[in-house]
RNA sequence: GCCCGGAUGGCGGAACUGGUAGACGCGCCGGACUCAAAAUCCGGUGGUGGCGACACCGUGUGGGUUCGAUUCCCUCUCCGGGCACCA
């Protein structure tokens, strides 16, 4: 073998070794156990970045132990490839988005291969290929025979100079990113699928989904967001109009305390009072003009208007005045709510500014309620209290009793709603897949025949910025209406890429069928036995793909319900920003790698200079890396550099995988150290000569102690890797081992083959994380297979065991001795030896112990 | 604002089920090798006091439970993710 370590050598062997042998395209072997590990597939931006690496080596690392561990391993790669990114990169330098994209996935899958990731490239999908993105168009169409798909308007970001609709991230306070322009609110119609009849179905089964992280479980659950209450109806008649307001209340134990109702500005009772009333019409111009963004509509001041109308209480019978608020959402319940002070921190902030009436209802343990200002405990479920029939009733038994007197009025009765709203996938964008629809002036929106599928999107489109090219399109757009055959105009919108994302797990089973969206092999490898992803998907990908799986579940069309049997989490890669902030003008941002950060000797403090001027710059702290902020580290050179192993291991080494990793360029030089270290012991030993066979039952002491340190290691990892998925500490321990291994100087040849069984542990433990260099490695050891086919192996239990084991001595909690015992030593003698150990005999005094704690196997605790 | 996480030496982190705080790595300090440098190797490295054995302090803040808390409970602060058209 070579003396020196030369990735870039071992890894063009290593990688032509796994394409030729064909080792990671597997195919349906229904007697072996399957093992599908997926890794989120990208957005194909440009370049990759640091946080692909490090979810590509999660993924890698656990696809080749899964395999070292006999499972038949699929781990298949494709491309988000439908975007806005494409868009605004065409509006920038004139490319068409398909161009772009497909440049950009050229690039990306090179980089992608010289990790040397155990990837099946034979099943690589692309969204934006039509023979992808022809079965969403199938599949909608299903989905509007089921009508699980619908048209209804919804609500979108409007730029009225460029006549286009915008994103959220293209608002920025309120104007369009482009031309400064007020944002206004537009409805216009859209496609809508509705997984809210899926919101039971989707909350019940995330209770069995024990591989899912619990965070993510919670955050789901609280998105869809069951709600157990009362509806209920306020009575009302106005001039020429009568009928009842309905709302939604999840506190009916409070109705008595209901001193004003408020409506959302959309709701129809203030289109009403608007009328002949300009400054409400105002108002409620001004709450439409508002944000879209839930997070923006939460933190705004709350702000109201009274109606001048009156509701009347559905028990009491009383007048509650009728306000308009813009913290209330036409899109939860029924748009508008009871307001009830005393017991809801916003509809108390709400009276107190406008001072309408506090009136507090429900008691709690005599706590003395106080208008002044809200307290926590306000909210809590009590007793009630000045509500007439009601007087003395807990939470339950006010709510039964309240529910049925509205059911005796003929007002409501309990009602179960939802957080959880249909998702809009209509977007007025063109590198998206297109909505397979025909408007006809006669026939309306006409689905397009199976027959003509694919519609196929144009993909030679420059956008400008004003609007959707497809509309000026007189190629795509000119039509046939299907059902009566007259000339009509071709639906523009294409679709949320948040479609693409919700089935492309199981296309990557049956990617070559041309003529099915899915075929019998996706009933074999899936579910997915291991998702790896980025936290910021905990909600929308994970649960509209958990939704779109269900719907073709409920079609026949797969076997599986739930898409995921395991999610890992992964956490962002963050690293500094460094900026310069001139006094007018934009700020300008500097990539770290041409900062120099040095520490000023005199009061210690880190001043950062551009190298290029040696000028001062600022930093901003440490965050996600991201193009905007110019943060971001390129792979390529550290491949480049130090090879893909080194880049694998510091990923793997820097943090545990779920937590946000900070970037760290001396990390680097530490892991390809190791790698280096590695390299050399096993060259050194190799130098020594042949070795011989192992005596493992007549070894001395310290041989027996690095044979069990070795056995440890593996234990060690495999539980690391394979059920904690703590690379991190797996890694530590095989560091240790080298260390270990380093320090045991070789006297004879059975020490030697202590040595040997080391070095082949520490490779063996190794090669699901840095794959190159131990494939060189193992062929070095005298190993004619291939060590990507080598069995994971067990550690010897024999090898483990010890005769004396150390026991820490507390006192009063307090570590004051260590002492060694037998390895079966039983409580009472531990406890002997603990309280006769000097030290501790020290600190007990003239005193006796009051309480002896012994922890087998661990340590005493001697209290005084 | 709401939901979900996180905070441990100079730095990244370890301590898995309530039981030795700081494994492993980086950086730094000292030494070896070298004409020199790089690379490599050896030793040291939480703070304070002490020649030393050792002692005291120490896991974001304040409190609680416990023989014992980085770990469990409550409070607050700061940071990160999501909030439905970024992906």
């Amino acid at each position: 073998m070579q003396e020196r370590y030369e990735p870039a050598v071992v890894e063009a062997e290593a990688q032509a070794y796994w394409r030729d042998s064909r080792c990671f395209s597997p195919s349906e072997a229904p007697a072996r156990e399957k093992y599908y590990c997926l890794s989120m597939f990208p957005y194909p931006s440009g370049r990759c970045h640091m946080g692909h690496v490090r979810n590509y080596t999660i993924g890698d690392v656990l696809a080749r132990f899964m395999r070292m561990n006999g499972k038949n391993v699929l781990q298949p790669m494709g491309w988000d490839a439908f975007g806005l990114p494409a868009e605004n990169a065409a509006i920038a330098n004139g490319v068409p988005p398909a161009k772009w994209t497909y440049e950009n996935i050229a690039y990306m899958r090179k980089q992608l291969q010289s990790l040397g990731l155990a990837i099946d490239w034979s099943r690589e999908i692309a969204t934006c290929r039509p023979e992808y993105y022809r079965w969403n168009q199938w599949l909608f169409l299903r989905m509007l025979e089921a009508g699980i798909a619908y048209r209804k308007t919804g609500v979108v970001n409007w730029d009225p100079v460029d006549q286009t609709v915008l994103a959220n991230e293209q608002v920025i306070d309120g104007r369009g990113w482009r031309t400064g322009a007020l944002v206004e609110k537009r409805e216009i119609p859209m496609y809508y699928l509705g997984i809210t009849r899926y919101a039971p179905a989707l909350l019940d089964a995330l209770e069995g989904m024990r591989g899912w992280p619990e965070r993510v479980r919670t955050m789901q659950a609280n998105w869809i967001g069951r709600s157990e209450g009362l509806n209920l109806g306020f009575p009302y008649a106005f001039d020429g109009m009568s009928g009842v307001l309905r709302a939604f209340t999840t506190r009916p134990d409070t109705i008595m305390g209901v001193t004003f109702c408020a409506v959302a500005a959309e709701h129809p009772l203030a289109t009403y009072a608007a009328r002949g009333n300009a400054a409400l019409a105002a108002f409620i111009e001004e709450c439409k003009r508002g944000p879209a963004m839930e997070s923006e509509l939460a933190t705004q001041e709350k702000r109201g208007m009274p109606t001048g109308l009156h509701v009347r209480h559905p028990l009491s019978g009383e007048p509650v005045p009728l306000w308009i608020g813009n913290y209330v959402l036409m899109s939860y319940g029924e748009g508008a709510v009871m307001g009830v002070p005393a017991h809801d921190e916003r509809d108390f902030e709400f009276a107190k500014k406008y001072a309408l009436p506090i009136e507090p209802v429900i008691e709690i343990d005599g706590k003395p309620f106080s208008t002044d200002a809200w307290q926590a405990w306000y909210a809590e479920h009590g007793r009630c209290v000045n509500s007439g029939p009601y007087d003395g009733l807990d939470y339950e038994a006010a709510v039964d009793a309240v529910a049925a007197d509205i059911a005796k009025a003929g007002l409501g009765g309990k009602q179960t709603i939802w957080r959880l709203r249909d998702w809009g996938i209509s977007r007025q964008r063109y590198w998206g897949c297109p909505i397979p629809i025909i408007q006809c002036a006669q026939c309306g929106s006409v689905p397009v025949p199976d027959s003509q599928l694919p519609v196929l999107l144009p993909e030679d489109l420059v956008p400008d910025g004003s609007g959707n090219p497809l509309a000026k399109h007189a190629e795509f757009l000119a039509c046939r209406c299907p059902r009566c055959g007259a000339a009509a105009r071709r639906e523009t919108d294409t679709m949320d890429t948040f479609v693409d994302s919700s089935w492309y797990f199981l296309r990557f089973a049956c990617s070559d069928n041309p003529g099915a969206m899915v075929d019998e092999r996706v009933d074999y490898w899936l579910p997915v036995d291991q998702y790896i992803g980025g936290i910021e998907h905990a909600i929308l990908h994970l649960l509209y793909s958990r939704f779109w799986t269900r719907v073709m579940h409920d079609l026949q069309l797969v076997r599986c319900v739930e898409p995921f049997s395991n999610l890992f989490t992964q956490g962002m890669v963050l690293n500094e920003v460094f900026f310069r902030k001139p006094p007018s003008g934009r700020v300008e941002y500097f990539n770290p790698a041409d900062v120099e950060v040095t520490l000023d000797p005199r009061d210690r403090r880190r001043v950062a200079t551009l190298r290029a001027d040696g000028i001062e710059v600022q930093s901003g702290g440490i965050v996600t890396m991201s193009k905007s902020k110019n943060n971001g580290v390129d792979p390529q050179a550290l491949v480049e550099e130090f090879g893909a192993d080194t880049a694998r291991l510091f990923t793997m080494f820097a943090a545990p995988p779920e937590q946000t990793l900070e970037w760290s360029d001396e990390g680097v030089q530490g892991a390809y150290r190791f790698i280096k270290r590695l390299w050399k012991a096993v060259y050194d030993h190799l130098a020594d000569g042949p070795v011989e066979p192992l005596e493992r039952l007549d070894l001395d002491e310290a041989q027996r102690a690095l044979r069990r340190q070795t056995h440890h290691t593996l234990a060690k990892v495999t539980d690391d890797i394979g059920r904690r998925r703590t690379f991190n500490t797996a890694i530590a321990a095989v560091m240790e081992l080298l260390n270990a291994l380093g320090k045991f100087a070789p006297r004879g040849p059975q020490d030697r083959a202590v040595i040997h069984e080391g070095l082949n542990t520490a490779v063996l433990c190794l090669s699901p994380i840095i794959p190159h260099a131990t494939h060189a490695l193992w062929r070095a050891l005298g190993h004619t297979s291939a060590i990507v086919d080598e069995p994971w192996p067990a550690a010897d239990a024999e090898a483990l065991e010890q005769t004396t084991i150390e026991i820490v001595v507390q006192v009063n909690g307090k570590l004051r001795s260590r002492i060694r015992v037998a390895a079966n030593a039983d409580g009472q003698s531990v406890r002997e030896a603990a309280l006769a150990d000097p030290n501790v005999r020290k600190f007990i005094g003239d005193g006796a112990a009051r309480k002896v704690i012994v922890v087998p196997g661990k340590l005493v605790n001697v209290v005084l």
